[in-house]
DNA sequence: AGCACGCCGACT
DNA sequence: GTCGGCGTGCTC
C-alpha cells in the first residue's frame, strides 16, 4: 500500500530491515547473519522463520531481530521472499543454538543447520486435491452427456462416495488417472484442495488415559511390568519433587534394576502436564525391545526421530514439536535440535555411550549438549546408566548432579558372577582361542540346555592379513587402516571408509603367490572354531554385517529368544538392549580388547563395556555367570569386575584423571587439519605450529599425524590442546587459528573434549 | 554448504 | 577453436 500523499522517497525512509541468520557453515565467531528489507505487507519478528534470497538461491533462515529505522543504506539489500506459517522458535532455543555454536567453535549458521534439518516443514501441510461431482445447470443430468463407459463409471462410483483424491478414485473405479484429468478439464468434474492430515501419532489419547487412573498405573490392563517396585517410585516421586527448573538426576543402576520403568514415570507425569519430553538414546539402542517397553507403558507407540525415518514423519514430528503439542519423542543425537517450545524434560540413556559423540561438521557430545539445553531451558535432565561416565561420576561425587541408585535387579534375577582366566597360564592351541576352561563352562552350559554369548568386538574373519614371505601388512590404499577379512562376504574391507577388495592371496609388496596369511579372530572366525570344538551346538553371528538386514535381524532374534540357539557369537551389538531370559553364559574373549592404545578413556570404556556384556548373563530367573579371557588378569579394570566394585574403579580412574590434570579436572582440545595434499597439509600444520600460544599453563602438542592420518583420501595432522579448567580453551583457540592464514582447500576442525586420541 | 566465476586439457 | 575439469571465493 503506498501513499500516494508522501512524499517519494518517504516509504524508503520507513523500510525496516532484518537481521536473519541462515544456516550456511561461514564466519566460526563471526557476527551472525545478514540484512534483509522487511517487505510493508510481512509481519516479521525475532524467532521466526523466513525465507531469503542469498546470493543465486533461496533458503529459509531466522529472524534474529528486526530494526525498525536501519542505518544500512536499505537500497543494497535484498527483500525477505516470505514468512513461515509456525510459531517463533522460543528465546531459549535460540539462546541454545548460540551456547552450542560457542561451546564447540562452530559457526552459528551451523547449528542452526542442524535445527532447520526439515526445510519442508517451514510450509503448511502439503495439499491434495480430491474430486466430487459438480452441480449441473437446471434441466442437466449427466444421462444426457453420452459420456464414454470409462467416465460413467467414475460418475456412478461418486454419486455415493465422498470426495476421494485421484489415485482412490481412479483405483476405485478401474479408471485410468489421465480419464479423470481430462473430466476434470471438460468441467465433468470439481474438485478442491484439501489438506493432508498429519501421520503424527495424537499424545492426548495418553493424557485422556491418565487422567483419574491410579497413581503409578497407567493404563488399565493391568499387566505385569506396569508396577513399580517401592524403590523405583519413590526416585520417580523424588526427581519429579525436585521440581520443573534446570536440576541434573544421574539414574544409576544395574542392567535390569529397571531404570527405564523409573524414568517413564517422570515422562508420564510431564505428559499429563501437557508438556514435552525428550529421550535420548545412543544410535545403537533405537530397537525395537524399547519401543515395545514404551508401547506398553503408554499404550501408544513413541514418536521417532533418528536420520533414517520417512520424510513425512520428520515432517509432522518437526512441526509438532515447535508448536508445543504434547509428546515424547525418542530419538539419536540429532534429536536434541528439534524445535521444542514446551520442553520439561529430557532424559539421557545410557548416558557413557560413546556413540553420543557427533564427529563431523559440528562436533559435540549429545549428553554434555543436552544439559547445556536443560540448563538454558531452566528444565530438569535425567542421566541414566548402570556404568557412570566418569564426568558425571565426578559431577555427581562434587554435589552439581543428584545421585539416584537403584540397587535391585527385577525379581530373582541375580548379577552374574566373575571371574577372570588368566591367558598366561594357559597352553592355547595356535588358532584357535576358546580357553579351555571357558570350553568347560560352554559344555556345562549346553548340558544345561542353556544360552552361551560368545563377546568379541570384531567385524569379520580376521582383523589383519600379512604377507607370510616379506612380512607386509594388508592396508586401504586411502586410509591407513588394516584391512579386514570378510570371509562371508568374500571380501575385505575398510572399516574406516567402507572401500573393499576381494580376497587377496599374493602379497603385492614381494609379489610372492598365495603368501597372504590372515592373523587374529574375528566372530566368523570364531564361528568356525565353535563349529570345530561344539559341532552339535546351533550357533548364531550377532553382528552389524550378519544382521544387515532387517529380516534376518528380527528372525535371528527371535530364534535366540525362542531357544533355537545354544550359543550367540557376538561383536558390541550382542551387548546393548536386548533381552535373551536363556543366557546364563558370557565368554569375554579378548577382555585386553580395548585396553590397548593411548587414549585417555580406554580403562573406562572397556568397563563399561565388559559390564553391560556380562550383564547380559542371568537376566531371567537363572544366575549367570561372565568369563573374561585376559593377560593383564591384574589390571584395575578386571579387578574391579572380579570384585563386583564398580565405585572403587571409578575413584580409581578419578584419581588418576585428577593427577594428571585430564578430563574433567583439565581441559583438552583437538584441531584437525585435514587435506588431499599432503605436502600442503604440512605446510600449513608447520605455519600453525609456529603461531601456537606459548602460555604457562597450556600445553600444545603436535603437528603429529592424527590417530587414523588418512580417512578417504584426506590426509591428517592434528594438534592436542591440554589446559587448566579455569582457562577459557575457546578463546585461545579461536585467537590461535585466526592469527593463521589456513588455504581453502585445507579444512581444519575444532574438536572440544575430544574422544579418541593418542 | 552450494553455486558462479575462472583458468588449463581432450574433443564433437 | 569449445566443453568441462575442479580450485577459489562469496553469500546481506
Amino acid at each position: 500500500m503506498l501513499d500516494i500523499s508522501a512524499p517519494s522517497g518517504a516509504h524508503i525512509a520507513k523500510q525496516k530491515s532484518a537481521r536473519i541468520a541462515v544456516p550456511l557453515p561461514i564466519g566460526r565467531g563471526a557476527p551472525i547473519g545478514y540484512d534483509y528489507i522487511v517487505p510493508d505487507d510481512l509481519d516479521v519478528a525475532a524467532g521466526q522463520f523466513v525465507e531469503v534470497p542469498v546470493g543465486t538461491r533461496l533458503m529459509w533462515g531466522l529472524c534474529l531481530s528486526v530494526n525498525e529505522a536501519p542505518e544500512i543504506e536499505i537500497n543494497k539489500l535484498k527483500e525477505i521472499h516470505r514468512i513461515s506459517d509456525l510459531p517463533a522458535l522460543q528465546d531459549t532455543n535460540i539462546q541454545f543454538l548460540e551456547q552450542v555454536a560457542r561451546w564447540t567453535l562452530s559457526p552459528f549458521g551451523a547449528v542452526l543447520r542442524m535445527m532447520q534439518s526439515v526445510p519442508s516443514a517451514f510450509l503448511p501441510p502439503p495439499t491434495e486435491q480430491v474430486y466430487h461431482l459438480p452441480t449441473l445447470s437446471d434441466g442437466m443430468s449427466f444421462d444426457d452427456m453420452q459420456l464414454s463407459p470409462a467416465r460413467q463409471h467414475i460418475i456412478r462410483f461418486l454419486q455415493d462416495a465422498p470426495p476421494v483424491t485421484a489415485s482412490i478414485l481412479a483405483r476405485e473405479s478401474g479408471v485410468s488417472s489421465s480419464t479423470i484429468k481430462a473430466m476434470h478439464k471438460a468441467g465433468q468434474l470439481s474438485s478442491w484442495h484439501q489438506s493432508k492430515p498429519e501421520v503424527i501419532p495424537d499424545m492426548s489419547v495418553v493424557l485422556a488415559e491418565t487422567s483419574g487412573a491410579d497413581e503409578h498405573k497407567l493404563t488399565a490392563s493391568g499387566e505385569a511390568g506396569l508396577n513399580l517396585t517401592s524403590d523405583q517410585h519413590d526416585i520417580a516421586r523424588n526427581i519429579i519433587a525436585a521440581g520443573d527448573g534446570f536440576h541434573v538426576h544421574l539414574l544409576d543402576g544395574v542392567t535390569g534394576s529397571g531404570k527405564t520403568e523409573t524414568y517413564f514415570d517422570v515422562v508420564r507425569a510431564k505428559l499429563a502436564a501437557g508438556k514435552q519430553v525428550l529421550i535420548l538414546l545412543p544410535e545403537i539402542a533405537l530397537t525395537k525391545g524399547f519401543q515395545d517397553r514404551f508401547a506398553q507403558w503408554f499404550g501408544m507407540a513413541p514418536l521417532i526421530w533418528h536420520s533414517a525415518i520417512t520424510p513425512a514423519v520428520k515432517r509432522a514430528v518437526w512441526r509438532a514439536s515447535i508448536t508445543g503439542k504434547p509428546m515424547v519423542v525418542v530419538g539419536a543425537r540429532s534429536a536434541l535440535f528439534l524445535p521444542f517450545s514446551n520442553l520439561d524434560l529430557i532424559i539421557v540413556d545410557e548416558e557413557h555411550d560413546g556413540a553420543f559423540k557427533q564427529e563431523d561438521q559440528v562436533i559435540y557430545h549429545a549428553r554434555d549438549m543436552a544439559v547445556l539445553r536443560a540448563k538454558v531451558q531452566n528444565i530438569p535432565v535425567i542421566l541414566s546408566t548402570a556404568t557412570p561416565s566418569l564426568e558425571s561420576w565426578v559431577n555427581m561425587q562434587q554435589g552439581r548432579y543428584s545421585h539416584w541408585q537403584l540397587t535391585a535387579r527385577y525379581g530373582d534375577a541375580k548379577l552374574p558372577n566373575l571371574s577372570a582366566i588368566d591367558m598366561r597360564t594357559v597352553s592355547q592351541a595356535r588358532g584357535t582361542w576358546i580357553s579351555d576352561p571357558l570350553a568347560k563352562a560352554i559344555e556345562e552350559t549346553l548340558a544345561a540346555g542353556e544360552q552361551t554369548l560368545l563377546y568379541l568386538n570384531r567385524r569379520g574373519y580376521a582383523p589383519m592379513a600379512v604377507c607370510g614371505s616379506c612380512g607386509d601388512r594388508l592396508i586401504c590404499y586411502q586410509c591407513d587402516s588394516l584391512l579386514v577379512t570378510h570371509r562371508l562376504a568374500g571380501r575385505q574391507i575398510c572399516h574406516h571408509c567402507g572401500i573393499a577388495q576381494p580376497v587377496q592371496k599374493d602379497c603385492k609388496s614381494c609379489n610372492e603367490p598365495d603368501s597372504m596369511q590372515l592373523v587374529g579372530p574375528g566372530v566368523e572366525r570364531l564361528a568356525e572354531e565353535v563349529l570345530i570344538r561344539f559341532p552339535e551346538a546351533r550357533f548364531s553371528i550377532f553382528s552389524s554385517d550378519a544382521l544387515a538386514s532387517k529380516t534376518v535381524a528380527e528372525e535371528t532374534l527371535r530364534s535366540i529368544t525362542d531357544g533355537e540357539v545354544d550359543i550367540i557369537i557376538g561383536t558390541q551389538m550382542a551387548a546393548k538392549g536386548h533381552h535373551f531370559p536363556n543366557l546364563t553364559l558370557v565368554g569375554v574373549v579378548d577382555g585386553d580388547l580395548g585396553l590397548q592404545g593411548g587414549d585417555l578413556r580406554a580403562a573406562e570404556r572397556t568397563f563399561q563395556m565388559l559390564m553391560q556384556v556380562a550383564g547380559r548373563a542371568g537376566r531371567g530367573k537363572k544366575p549367570g555367570r561372565a568369563l573374561i579371557q585376559t593377560n593383564a588378569p591384574d589390571h584395575p579394570v578386571i579387578t574391579a569386575l572380579q570384585a563386583g566394585d564398580r565405585d572403587s574403579f571409578l575413584d580409581q580412574e578419578v584419581a588418576a584423571r585428577k593427577a594428571a590434570q585430564m578430563p574433567p579436572f583439565g581441559r583438552l582440545a583437538a584441531l584437525i587439519l585435514t587435506d588431499t595434499d599432503f605436502s600442503r597439509l604440512e605446510q600449513t600444520a608447520q605455519l600453525l605450529g609456529k603461531a601456537a600460544p606459548a602460555f604457562q599453563s597450556v600445553s600444545i602438542f603436535g603437528p603429529a599425524p592424527a590417530p587414523i592420518a588418512q580417512i578417504r583420501g584426506r590426509h591428517r595432522i592434528r594438534f592436542l590442546i591440554s589446559a587448566p579448567r579455569a582457562v577459557d580453551i575457546q578463546k585461545i583457540l579461536m585467537d590461535w587459528t585466526a592469527s593463521v592464514k589456513i588455504p581453502a582447500a585445507t579444512r581444519l576442525q575444532i574438536d572440544i573434549d575430544p574422544y579418541s586420541f593418542l
